[in-house]
DNA sequence: TGATTGACGTTAT
DNA sequence: AATAACGCCAATC
């Protein structure tokens, strides 16, 4: 059995890899996806540590308020904005967004 | 080795 | 409704 932070960083990898072109997702989302709801700070953290040309869309990730990030990574936030716009979606200025419209829904819970 | 911080979220006041 | 405090766990100081 590996250890849990291996297993959760994979996971959370490969979750974020299936986000569909023109669609977002939380932390949260992707914690609670990965089997760990109680840790969307250590998503952050992983997609933090990402190499710049990595083939995972971490530009698709974005906290529950629907607002890119920019502490910090200002500068990184904006080529994510830049990104995401090119894929569709709508992103202001300020990095906000409306999550009832471009959330990604990859498990959509029944109603 | 212990304390603080952090690409966050939820619960309480 | 808005603001404050707490929780989580890994990484950094």
């Amino acid at each position: 059995m590996p250890p849990t932070d291996t297993v959760f960083r994979a996971k959370v990898l490969q979750l974020v890899a299936k986000i569909p072109r023109g669609r977002v997702a939380t932390y949260s989302q992707i914690a609670a996806l990965a089997g760990f709801p109680r840790r969307p700070r250590q998503v952050g953290m992983i997609l933090k540590g990402l190499p710049e040309g990595t083939e995972i869309p971490w530009h698709r990730v974005l906290n529950a308020k629907g607002h890119v990030p920019s502490e910090g990574r200002w500068w990184g936030a904006m080529v994510q904005i830049q990104r995401l716009r090119e894929e569709g979606v709508e992103v202001d200025d300020a990095g906000d967004l409306d999550l009832g419209t471009w959330q990604w829904r990859g498990r959509p819970v029944a109603h």
